[in-house]
DNA sequence: GTGGTCTAGACCACC
DNA sequence: GTGGTCTAGACCACT
């Protein structure tokens, strides 16, 4: 059962933090058709939010068509986001592992990092600077 | 000079996705203190963005001490957010490089790649499940 | 400017009765790209519903790509629902007026009218039956 | 026999969609004062839908008078909506028919087709605009 | 002034 | 018990 947790300081939305964390667990296969969502009520009490912005996010999900709501049963996981096999995201995972390990041994902090993944994958290069 | 680019459907908030792209150019070391950001009329014509929205997102760099505003001359950055040395981050950069063309060659989605991230640094694992 | 209609008494939800209105005021050409509609608060005002009530539709709206919002400006029109070319719309709405006096004539109602439509379009045959 | 159809996806309470179904069957002739109603298990097994559902579309149609429950014997439509003569209705939805298929050539999907009908019914009309 | 989000609490429909 | 909708009112971000 996926756990959300919320990020306050963040400056995004809770409810679409909570709609990533969505999108990211079916990403990474925590996630499968079929599986349930916890209830509104759960997240309300485990993620102290509003039961409104719980719905909203559910229903913002629903409307993207990757789950789906059953009044009076629950919300199920309906739809997939395509990554690799299993055993290529291992691979690759395991690739990431050992980078992060030594970019943090380098003394980088999480945001560095991201900030990192964040220019290559925007295809911005130390040379060419910003633009 | 940077070069700001809003992503209107993100939900962040431009102002803060302007001061998340200072930091990260900063980090990155393509901006060093002494450097001058563009002024505000400029970043208006070049994001489309309120002068307003500029104007707060270089109040929050000032508060954190990132940047400085010299009447009548600009702003410009006085801080730094340290990664590690450049030789370093040369090579650090490289093998993200490579680690992400990997990815993609397996089709990986920028989303997924993001994603995988996240789940390392978090220390989430495939085979914890989500807690 | 498009002027929303509630019934109350409908048993669709208010909000998707907003949503519905549009799609058809798009779908008749009503409304183009480019086109605002009122704000929330002036929908508030002429259709007694709630503002948030209202943003729930325009924000459903929005991520169908119907439309677009543009805080502090308003909110826009940007897709369309394709129908035919203006001549042949025009000609078979006239066809359509006339086999609705000719329906009304016969002492048919706008339910009846509705449901006889109703049954054509799910295929629903006289001699059949309802199967 | 009368056969239920849901759609989940419509927003209309399928309690709603039942009791309309039996109200457009009466009006197109296919239900008669006498016919008897499909006993709520049957409708359970048939729609998938829950047998509290069911009975209180029932309650709903004894209300407006248009079906009786005779305890033990099942519950049959007492009451009527009255249409034109079959010969008229036959004609009028001939006609209906051609138009429809008129209409799908012409590239009208069945929610245009509704929409159009909609703004006949409701005496909107395309040079006046919405209002 | 614009739309957007969050909270609170109520009621409904469904299982 | 489940999710869904509506109301009310507050605050934020943007133009």
């Amino acid at each position: 059962m996926i756990e959300f947790r919320l990020d306050r300081s963040s400056g995004l939305p809770p409810y679409l933090q909570l709609v990533t964390q969505v999108q990211e667990a079916i990403r990474m296969g925590w996630l499968r058709a079929g599986d349930r969502l916890p209830t509104v009520r759960e997240v309300v009490t485990s993620a102290t939010v509003n039961a409104n912005t719980v719905a909203k996010a559910y229903r913002e999900l629903a409307l993207i068509g990757l789950v789906e709501a059953r009044p009076g049963a629950g919300t199920f996981v309906c739809g997939s986001l395509g990554t690799a096999d299993a055993a290529t995201m291992a691979r690759l995972r395991g690739r990431l592992v050992r980078w992060v390990e030594a970019s943090r041994a380098a003394g980088l902090e999480d945001d560095d990092v991201r900030a990192l993944l964040n220019s290559v994958l925007t295809g911005l290069d130390s040379s060419t600077g910003v633009a």
